[in-house]
Formats: structure tokens, C-alpha cells, sequence
DNA sequence: CTCCTTATCTTTACATCGTAAAGATCAAAT
DNA sequence: ATTTGATCTTTACGATGTAAAGATAAGGAG
């Protein structure tokens, strides 16, 4: 009685057929379904679809519009499927944010990859950890404005790890020591924070849209990545009066 | 039909006795209620009632728990009070993040009056900014973290933008020129970005726990505003290698 | 090959949320 | 005194996360 979730929330009428990992391809439907039904009961590959339908939901719907029940629309599955896999919207944000890390870490290693001069490669990381965000902010939101993140997880844990520790090689690169696993000077600490903060500030409040109000009084035409560039290479005049 | 709307929503039944600012108080009471009844059906200042039930909230049950019914409940109202008062949630939200921005300008403001020595003076502003955060995160998270604020509102508009401006003065202070209004060289818009998305982004990535490693591995007890002030007063070795 | 177990997916249900719309109440102006 | 407009409540609806139970298929044991 009293019609709950009012209508058709399966969504499994129209879609494109899935294709079924399992050996026995194209098996005989038992269900009510006539002969023309090719939507399996068991999908084969759930979980990696899912996560591929939550990466689109977000690109197209922004953080907003990525929900649970969203994402199963869009993987043409039920909308508790995804509760299965994941546990819950933790568990898929989760997820999801280590796919994004993955990608953000890759980004990063190629873009160093390519640099030829000594500027080039310094300038090669932070440019690439703002043009990633700027190219993936749903993505960046995942992994860095939501609060929803469970860093328990082994995925997640491991691709957050990497990007941490390529941040602090790369530290140690510019300033040509041996960056210790377990122990840190002041110095080094401070380096790695700076470096850090400066770029994912700088990332956020791009994102936000709070540097607009700097870029439009910068001389004709500044990008945000030549205000990148200026913010890291130019000396600190007049840091600190004494 | 179907009892939606479960029962006791309005949650007025044992509250503490609001006063009314109305001039005529303790005006009797028409409604079936006894004679016991001292809510009135106007509350008077609701509007600043639900901005400080609002504060409460938040404090209490963080950035998830501040939803526009749980602010009602706080206040003793109905759940559909503050939407006459400020629109949407998003109305909200942002003119409590403008309550955060002139709390967070004035901490800024009265820390860098108590200062005495140059140094401190170019100290005191981070110091207070990722101080006032830490010790309101919930309201630092409103103002920087929600996507749902509303900046052509007037009153989070002035506040945010006092902010900001604050900002630009100090770093024309150390910078000892003056910020024009209107236009930035490159320089002076690369030191006033450099130094809120420092400042910015170390808040954030402390909040987020995400400084836990690095913090972990410095000298036993270096807290974090022992990393910030080294963060920032530290020179630049190697910065870049040419 | 058949039966049973288990993982996967669907259905159903429910509390909560934001929001809209209409009704109730009251202060103040006419 | 009546009306008007602002303030607050009631009622309602669709959407979401999540739990629980049922349906379905895959794989192993006999």
C-alpha cells in the first residue's frame, strides 16, 4: 500500500546491452521476460562499471549530483546495487577518490617526464597538480573537499600515500638531500608543508573562484598559470623585515 | 493518507521561554493551548535566533549535521520557519559563512594590534587566520569548504571581500607600497596569492589530518604552528637551481 | 548430472532532507 | 474596526541513504 518510490527507478527498460563476463555468453532468460530481454541478472563486472558510471555522473553532474542512486541509474543497475559493492556512499566516494589519485599521480609523473631544463622540472609538478584540478574539478572535490573519505581503505590509503611521497621526492630532489622515511628536520618539514599548501591553496581558491578578483586587476591577459609561475619562482622581496 | 511527516516535527513542546522583543509581552495566548503556553507565535528575531541555532548546530554536529530542519529544531520552530527568513539552504549557509568572515576578519584584526616586533606583526595574521579555523572548523569549512554560498548576497559579499582586502594591505605593508584599488603588477598579485593560498591551503590540509605525517616525523612536540611559522619565515634555499 | 551454498542483484520499506503551497496568526496601517 | 502584509505552521511531495528480505545465477560437492 501507499505507492513508495513512486516509479521506474530500475531504468532497465532502454539501455545499451551489457555485455557478460562470464563464459556461457548469451545464456537462456528463465524470468518473465520475453526473448528480447539481453540485461542480465548478474552484471560480471559491477563494481568497475559502477565506478566508471559514478566518474561520468560526476562530470556531467558535479560533486551535487553524485549519489548513490545516481550512479546505479547510470550503470542501469537497481539502486541498491551499488551498496553492495561499496557498503556505502563512503565506500564508493572512497573509491572513486582513489581512481582519482591514481590519475592525479600519473599526470604528475609524465608531466616531470617531459621536462628538459632544470626550471621546467621544477615547475613541471605544481603545474601539473593545477591543471589536473582544473581539467577534474569534480574529481579534485572528491578527493580533497569532501569529508566523506574513508582513508582505512587500502586503495585509497596506498594512492594518497603515492602522491604525498612523490611530493616530498621531489623536495628532496630541489634541495638535493635524501628525504628520510621516518624522521624529518624542521627544515625539510617546512619545505614539504610549503610546497604543499602553497599549490593546493592556490588550487582551491582557483577553483572557488576567489582569484578572480587578482586575475582581473593582473596586466592584460595573465593566466592563472603564469600567476602560478610568478607565485613560485619570484624571490620573496621584503619576506620579513628583519 | 499514509502518515507522512512521522509526528513530533515542530518540537515545541518543552523549550526554554523565548522572549519576544514585541513591546505588548506576555500578550495572551488564543490558541487551543492551555494557559501554561509562553511561545508566542512570533518569535520577534527569529532571523538572528536561527543564525545563532545555526552556530550551535554546527559546533555540535559539524558540517553534515547542519541541515535547514535541524536549525529549526535548535531554534523551536517549525521546520519551514527559516526558509521565509533566507530563501533556501543555500541562503543559510551563506549568511552564516558571512557571520564566520567577520568573526575570522576581527581575530585577524585584533592579533595583529596586539603585536609589538616587526616579526610578530608579520606572524600574527597567519597565526590568527589558521587559529581561528582550528578552533572553529565547522565555520572555516561554511566559508571554505560548502559549495553552496551565495557571494551576490550583500552581506557575505562585504565580508568576504573585507577579507580579502585585509590580505592585500598586509602584504603591501611588508611589501612597503602601497595596493592600488584597481590594478596589480604581476609581483604584487603573485605575493598576495602565494601568501593566502599558503596559509589557505595549510589550514585546509591540517584540518584534513593530511599534515599528520609530516607532523608525526618532526622533532618531538613541533606543533603545527611551529611548522607554519617555520614555513614562513624559513628562506628559500634552493628554491630553484638557477 | 543434481543439489546445495554463496555471491550478486532487485524489491520493498522507512526515516530524513529540501522545498513548495496553503493556511493560521498577529502587528501595524488605514 | 477593518484590512493588509509579514511571520510562522501544516501539509505534502520527490529525492536520498540505508536496511532487510527476496530473487537469481555461478560454482562446488555429492
Amino acid at each position: 500500500m501507499a505507492k513508495t518510490d513512486t516509479k521506474s527507478e530500475t531504468a532497465r527498460s532502454a539501455r545499451a546491452p551489457r555485455k557478460t563476463i562470464s563464459n556461457a555468453a548469451s545464456r537462456p532468460r528463465r524470468g518473465a521476460a520475453s526473448a528480447k530481454s539481453e540485461t542480465p541478472y548478474h552484471h560480471g563486472a559491477l563494481r568497475e562499471a559502477l565506478l566508471q558510471a559514478a566518474e561520468r555522473v560526476l562530470e556531467r553532474d558535479g560533486l551535487a549530483g553524485l549519489t548513490l542512486r545516481a550512479v546505479a541509474r547510470e550503470a542501469g543497475v537497481s539502486h541498491a546495487a551499488p551498496t553492495h559493492h561499496f557498503g556505502d556512499l563512503t565506500g564508493l566516494l572512497s573509491e572513486l577518490a582513489a581512481v582519482g589519485f591514481r590519475q592525479f599521480n600519473a599526470a604528475m609523473a609524465s608531466s616531470c617526464d617531459a621536462a628538459t631544463t632544470p626550471l621546467e622540472a621544477a615547475l613541471a609538478r605544481p603545474k601539473a597538480y593545477v591543471a589536473y584540478a582544473q581539467a577534474h574539478p569534480g574529481m579534485y572535490g572528491i578527493m580533497f573537499r569532501t569529508e566523506r573519505l574513508d582513508y582505512s581503505r587500502p586503495s585509497l590509503h596506498e594512492a594518497a600515500e603515492a602522491s604525498f611521497a612523490g611530493l616530498a621526492n621531489a623536495i628532496g630532489m630541489m634541495r638535493q638531500e635524501q628525504i628520510s622515511e621516518d624522521a624529518l628536520t624542521l627544515s625539510q618539514g617546512a619545505a614539504i608543508a610549503r610546497a604543499w599548501s602553497m599549490v593546493h591553496g592556490f588550487t582551491m581558491l582557483l577553483l572557488d573562484g576567489r582569484l578572480k578578483d587578482i586575475l582581473g586587476r593582473l596586466p592584460e591577459g595573465t593566466t592563472a598559470e603564469r600567476l602560478l609561475e610568478a607565485m613560485l619562482t619570484a624571490p620573496i622581496t621584503t619576506k620579513l623585515p628583519a
